[in-house]
DNA sequence: AAAATTAGTTACTTTTAGTAACCTAGTTTT
DNA sequence: AAAACTAGGTTACTAAAAGTAACTAATTTT
């Protein structure tokens, strides 16, 4: 497990203070960031739908469906409408028969895919650690 | 909304070619970062505790609670034994009277807090953007 | 004429989240 | 000395969310 340098920690300490300090995490939903816009787009699903609309510049709705596999199409088309109504993805349908539906990050979504990127490579570069964590847990706990 | 250029898009698609070349998210848990590292730890209310023990270096049960307004108990708990059991953070137990316990970020969790931070702040910088975004499409649904 | 296609929806079941009361046990207040 | 308070949870119960599977539309292929 590699180490992180004090200075690494005093540099996110800077960024929290600033962040706490015009912040309120107490507030309920509508003013809090953390609460509101992240609980939508960082769920399981969300963030699968956003991963792979980033590779597959467009989508069709039963291609996400067998990219992001064992996603229910209830589920699918629940996320599918409030990441369009948060404005990360665009749905275009065509009146084609049978119609055809395809679905694209917006730049918005382009903005966060960004983000999200960071985290899941640092998901991928860690896995090993979480999962002996876990085994090594287990064995205490039981 | 800003935009986001070209270049920065094509870094994006290059580092998801990497990524899904080597990754492949259909399989389930195990082998699966994604999935299985990332539904632990960026669902809402673990984003909120890592966040607070960012800002807050160690924090006891009951300060978790008042901070991340609105948790449980029973939640709380189930958090923070998932969260420590992953490695993100560590619990010390004193036996005192009334006993104390104080809960802190690993390093572990605090490499995992600097990425955190970079989507807070995208979500801080954005948030205005996704309430609009949402207002306008409520109108165009109803 | 039966079967397949797409993009969902609906009714139902199971899992997860949330609520509120309770526990332990020593310490302070009455 | 009895009552109430403390911290860090647990437990039983209810509500909400997620998952399952069957169904819909209109048209084209077999």
């Amino acid at each position: 497990m590699e180490t992180i340098t004090e200075n690494q920690k005093v540099k996110v300490a800077k960024k929290l203070k600033k962040m706490f300090g015009h912040v309120d995490l107490r507030d309920t939903t509508l003013a809090c960031p953390v609460r509101d816009v992240m609980a939508l787009a960082s769920d399981k699903w969300s963030i699968l739908i956003i991963l792979y609309l980033g590779y597959f510049p467009v989508l069709r709705f039963n291609q996400i469906k067998k990219k992001v596999y064992g996603i229910s199409n209830k589920v699918l088309s629940e996320r599918l409408k409030h990441l369009e109504g948060d404005g990360y993805l665009k749905r275009t349908m065509y009146p084609e028969v049978p119609v055809r539906v395809e679905y694209k990050l917006t730049d918005f979504g382009h903005s966060y895919l960004q983000k999200l990127i960071e985290l899941t490579e640092w998901a991928e570069m860690h896995k090993e650690c979480v999962i002996s964590n876990r085994n090594r847990f287990q064995g205490v706990e039981a």
